[in-house]
RNA sequence: GCCUCGAUGGCGGAACUGGUAGACGCGCUGGAUUCAAAAUCCAGUGUCUUAGGACGUGCGGGUUCGAUUCCCGCUCGAGGUACCA
């Protein structure tokens, strides 16, 4: 009786379809269990290798977690929207959605020939409707939703609208654009719906702005950054420029914090949370401003308090006073906008606490100065409140309601606008982010980003020529050039100064491109000795370069190493360390009011329209150019059909071919374009969404994914709560593993989801390499000179001939110690190709010429030519493509070898290997074993096939433990001690193994409990029954074939799991490891009852031990009872 | 440049918490079976060697009775990221 896997696996595979084995319930007494993998795309080229090693991983937890009595969710589906299909439908005319189906219908047959226990009742495809209209909703929801800054959540934009009509936006902390209108409650009512629709637009969370994109005007779309090379699109090489579009974004910006936070409570790899904090970018600086010096003016009116006042501040904001202690707490558990700052000076006054944000100062009662203190504070727009020190200590939570009060009650500020008017110096100012500050006295220079809207205001005549010539140059340049541009130093002098606010020397204001305008604010504070680019740039201007650390050398470079320095030629910053150094002169930014301290991220809001036809459309119709919503319950907007998948004429996105497109909002449909009045009938948006909007929560809908009701309906979501455990590539780490955790903190503001992190634990795994082969083509080189046909001009340097050679001539050609005659041979062959490429020629082209020298260029064949010994099939290549019909070869030994190298398996690079064959060769259980003893799961590794063989006899090996005399069979005797040994040994390394996702571990365990058993010949069922159970997670065909013929009717793969008894692998005595000096040199086997001194008694006796020491003493004996023993001397 | 990960036989890899380096598999060598092959089974397989041993986990140090494992300093490779001020 053979093992026969193709039949077995057919037979089980269509068992567990049939009988809906691996179907969750929503409801179970069961603990729940969440596993999941990152759905594919399905790509024209189906799975690869590289698919289900994450697949079989993942399915193997699955199906142990169900041996251990758990109700497991194991669901799979697709990722069905995107650009392969969109491309192949511009191409071909062929509808993305019919390619889609036929690619879904390859992956599916694919996975299930391997066994995977998914649940398959509840796939997603997100290209279907009845999956993006919850895209859509969620969309929906997040329009009608703004960021709360300080309660730190998304609430409903209603509240929103309420405040504004109470209380104007004059304090509201809410998440928004950049550029907000002031406006009180009764500007407010008197807006037109239109306007309040505008103001609103700037605080939901997701919204319309316009947006920077790369634009390439031959492909009539917009560009990702890795599509564009050097500058122009990495298709077809055309020019990419920057154009501003109005765009959908979503204000990821409001969760940066919470982003950053929740990675503490998440079991994900290292360096997948180190790319997310990077991509985040959080950096703590200051916001500083400069005041440029206007002509003839260099009197800078900063309050300057003296050393001595600032030390006894310093002193006495240390040593508060009990009630200012008490106070101080009831305010400094303020955030965002009713922050509080403690020693603040206002004008020249220094007040106890101030929220600067509400204009609300509090102090405590009985300052001698108190009413000239009041004029001046309301003067600037400031309210007061007061306490006695008796108020704070007896009831601080009268205090604490008062404060409130006074925080949202104010007494009407005077506007600020018009005191800064009112002022008499129109002082133009420049504001930096610095990551520095502690470095500020090491400013010698500033420089602004050619663009900067002051540049143009502060060059003075003399510079003006040079600048405008500057920034004309700089125009041709792109963002991308100016980047990727390290090497060359450029800038000019505008001519103006800066007053440097502490200091108030003169400092030279530059423009420099390496300053980019959409950076930060599009201004730097130079360092120079800090910061090797402002050092590069001032060596080369010859700007004065003052050293501000104590004891390091800056005459090469710059000092780059600033947790080790000290600052010094600093005032009140002399000897003090990076970390103090920016907590006091933030301090000091801040009282003497030019900046603030202020934390930055890198993060930027993500866009989220495509000008693509291929994705969910948007719910949303406009109305005078302003975006609606179309309600929830006409969800889904179906994609409308097109005609042709291009952008259109006019350079609108595919969707502007649609001739039914347009929203009528009396009957609640689509309807024909024609109709649109811009009364009832409206147009709809034309973008469509990006990839990753239907991968951003696919994991919450599968929870529950047949509803039509809901999007998830509370008690699925309450059940299953999360993922436990999510397997997949970590090149998501910043697209969808971020937007995800984005929207779903977004989903539990809003009460949808009960946890604000979906996945406990994630997994990378390692990416599978393919092996790739190459030829050697020649081409001809460096023609004679002279030798130009008559009539003609010029010859063409190089001619690319049809000759290959092997790997080691072209090794040779290399090196230059080709054979003479051999090079002779070939250089002959490619001047006769050559001839004849003349004559195909028109008359008047370049003519190739006559060449003189070889050399070669590696070219990817495709690997299914190639056999084990790296052997070219020749007449395969030759076939493969048209250009190769007549290739020549040029053989090593009657053969010709390819070159090989490892890459990522790839269609370009032609060395994808696909499980198909494998399947039908050695069947899925072999693939599965084999996938998972490549090596560990996270590391990548190269595909070889040439260990399955390995996996595959142990299979075999596996089914022979249970045959006798060529049947099925097995015996009832009891197990011998050894045989329960192997077993209870393998139980344990194998629960050992599953927890710690070393699945190559558990596959040699494998192998050794089943050579010890067939060393023992055992065939006893309660060791075999066992072992067929602990074997299904990997090989569940072949365990579920033994389990039926075992005598069981039900499948095994809800059976309990063996549990692991230590009492079968008590040892009575072990073999010791007698090691000199460290190095083990003989063993000596010895009772596990013996004590440290009968060991090293017996150890001491023994005659190698004397061999051994030929006659020394030890110095020491060391003896780890059932460890080892080792003798020092 | 910065961040992260890695480096062990001919190859993939193993080694619990510092305790026998190279498990398991591939490949290779020899043998059995066979007319032969496939399949299967048995034995051997880190390097050097005077056959007793000696040396060996990228390199150089350190801690320790003992280091692939811990610490310090490098080299090389992979992935991510970038004039982010």
């Amino acid at each position: 009786m053979e093992y026969n896997f193709k039949e077995i696996e057919k037979n089980w595979q269509k068992f567990w379809a049939e009988n809906q084995t691996f179907k969750a319930e929503n409801n179970s007494d069961k603990p729940k269990y969440y596993v999941l993998d990152m759905f594919p795309y399905p790509s024209g080229a189906g799975l690869h290798v590289g698919h289900p090693l994450g697949y079989i991983a993942s399915d193997i937890y699955a199906r142990y977690k169900r041996h251990k009595g758990f109700n497991v969710l194991h669901p799979q589906g697709y990722d069905s929207f995107g650009l392969p299909a969109e491309q192949y439908a511009i191409q071909t005319g062929q509808h993305p959605a019919i390619t889609t189906e036929a690619n879904i219908a390859t992956y599916r047959k694919q996975l299930d020939q391997i066994g995977f226990s998914f649940d398959w009742s509840r796939e997603v495809r997100t290209s279907d409707p009845n999956y993006y209209k919850w895209t859509q909703w969620i969309f929906i929801q997040l329009f009608e939703s703004y960021y709360c800054k300080d309660t730190d959540q998304a609430r409903s934009i209603t509240e929103l609208e309420e405040v504004f009509s109470i209380e104007g936006n004059t304090r509201i902390n809410a998440a928004c654009d950049d550029e907000i209108k002031i406006f009180t409650s009764k500007d407010w009512k008197n807006y037109s719906e239109e306007e309040k629709q505008k103001i609103l637009l700037q605080y939901r969370l997701t919204f319309l702005s316009e947006t920077e994109v790369n634009w390439c005007p031959a492909l009539g779309t917009v560009l990702a950054n890795d599509e564009i090379v050097n500058g122009v699109s990495e298709r077809g090489g055309h020019t990419v420029v920057r154009k501003k579009m109005k765009q959908w974004s979503m204000r990821i910006t409001a969760y940066a914090q919470r982003l950053l936070d929740g990675m503490a409570k998440i079991d994900w790899p290292q360096p997948l949370k180190d790319s997310q904090t990077n991509w985040i970018g959080r950096s703590e600086g200051a916001m500083v401003s400069f005041k440029v010096m206007s002509a003839g003016n260099t009197d800078n009116k900063k309050i300057n308090l003296s050393f001595k006042e600032i030390e006894a501040l310093k002193v006495k904001r240390s040593n508060p006073s009990k009630a200012e202690a008490e106070l101080w707490d009831v305010l400094r558990k303020k955030k965002g906008a009713s922050k509080f700052r403690t020693k603040y000076t206002i004008g020249t006054y220094l007040v106890d606490f101030v929220c600067l944000a509400k204009n609300t100062i509090v102090e405590f009662a009985g300052k001698e100065d108190e009413v000239a203190r009041t004029d001046y504070f309301e003067s600037e727009g400031f309210s007061v409140v007061r306490f006695s020190a008796d108020e704070v200590l007896d009831n601080s939570v009268a205090v604490a309601y008062k404060i409130d009060n006074a925080l949202q009650f104010p007494i009407k500020p005077k506007s600020k606008k018009k005191t800064k008017i009112s002022e008499p110096d129109l002082e133009l100012k420049i504001d930096v982010f610095t990551t520095r500050p502690d470095t500020i006295f090491g400013v010698s220079f500033m420089t602004l980003a050619p663009e900067h809207e002051l540049v143009s205001e502060i060059t003075t005549e003399a510079q003006k020529a040079a600048v405008e010539a500057y920034i004309k140059k700089t125009a041709k340049r792109s963002e991308l050039e100016r980047m990727a541009d390290v090497k060359t130093i450029s800038g000019v002098f505008t001519g103006a100064y800066a007053l440097h606010p502490f200091t108030g020397k003169k400092v030279q204001i530059w423009i420099g491109d390496y300053v980019l305008a959409n950076y930060g604010t599009g201004a730097v504070m130079a360092v120079p000795c800090g910061d090797q680019r402002d050092y590069d740039f001032a060596k080369h201007f010859n700007i004065e370069i003052p050293n501000i650390f104590e004891g390091v050398d800056i005459s090469e470079e710059a000092n780059a190493d600033k947790d080790n320095s000290k600052i010094a030629n600093s005032d009140f910053l002399n000897g003090l360390a990076y970390k103090k150094a920016m907590k006091t002169v933030i301090f000091e930014i801040e009282k003497r009011g030019f900046g603030y301290g202020k934390i930055n991220y890198r993060l930027r809001d993500a866009v989220f329209s495509r000008q693509r036809y291929w994705g969910e459309p948007f719910p949303v119709y406009y109305k005078n150019g302003l975006p609606q919503m179309i309600d929830v319950k006409h969800l889904p907007i179906v994609l409308p059909e097109v005609v042709k998948y291009l952008p259109t004429e006019d350079g609108k996105p595919p969707l502007g071919n649609a001739t039914t497109w347009a929203w009528d909002v009396e009957k609640n449909e689509v309807v024909s374009n024609d109709l649109i009045n811009n009364e009832t009938i409206f147009p709809l948006e034309l973008n469509t969404m990006p990839g990753w909007a239907g991968s951003s929560s696919y994991f919450n809908r599968y929870m529950d994914s047949e509803n039509t009701e809901e999007f998830v309906s509370k008690e699925s979501v309450n059940y299953w709560q999360d993922v436990d455990l999510y397997i997949g590539g970590s090149e998501h780490a910043t697209g969808h593993l971020l937007y995800s955790r984005f929207w779903q903190k977004f989903l539990f503001d809003k009460g949808i989801v009960p946890v604000d992190e979906y996945a406990k634990k994630l997994i990378n795994q390692g990416m599978i390499t393919g092996t790739s082969a190459f030829v050697y083509r020649v081409f001809g080189n460096a023609p004679m000179s002279g030798t130009a046909p008559k009539n003609v001009k010029a010859v063409r340097g190089i001619f690319t001939s049809n000759i290959f050679v092997s790997k080691e001539i072209s090794e040779k050609i290399d090196k230059g110690t080709l054979d003479f005659d051999l090079e002779t041979e070939i250089i002959k062959k490619v001047n006769d190709q050559a001839k004849i490429a003349n004559k195909k020629l028109e008359k008047e082209e370049t003519k190739f010429g006559d060449y003189q020298k070889i050399d070669f260029i590696p070219i990817h064949s495709d690997v299914s030519f190639v056999n084990s010994s790296d052997e070219l099939d020749v007449e395969a290549f030759k076939n493969w493509r048209e250009e190769y019909k007549d290739a020549e070869f040029v053989l090593e030994d009657g053969k010709y070898i390819v070159g090989r190298e490892v890459e990522k398996m790839s269609k370009s690079k032609y060395n994808v290997v696909n499980p198909d064959a494998i399947c039908e060769e050695y069947g899925a259980d072999s693939l599965r074993l084999f996938e998972m003893f490549l090596g560990p799961l996270e590391q990548s590794k190269p595909w070889k096939t040439s260990g399955i063989s390995g996996v595959y006899s142990f299979l075999k090996k596996l089914w022979k433990l249970y045959i006798v005399n060529d049947a099925f069979s097995v015996s009832d005797e009891e197990p011998t001690a050894e045989e329960l040994k192997t077993l209870h040994k393998t139980i344990k390394k194998v629960e050992y193994d599953i927890a710690n996702f070393s699945f190559n571990t558990s596959v040699s365990n494998f192998m050794i409990a089943v050579n010890e058993l067939t060393a023992l010949k055992c065939n006893k069922r309660a060791i075999l029954e066992p072992l067929a159970i602990l074997i299904e997670p990997y090989a569940p065909h072949i365990a579920e074939e033994l389990w039926k013929n075992l005598g069981h009717s039900e499948s095994v793969s809800t059976v309990d799991f063996p549990i692991f008894e230590a009492k079968y692998l008590v040892e009575s005595s072990k073999e010791y490891p007698i090691s000199f000096n460290g190095k083990m040199r003989f063993k000596l086997e010895l009772p596990m009852d013996m004590s440290k001194e009968e060991i090293e008694k017996a150890v001491m006796a023994h005659e190698k031990t004397q061999a051994q020491l030929d006659g020394r003493t030890p110095k020491q004996v060391i003896v780890v009872p059932g460890k080892i023993v080792n003798i020092v001397g």
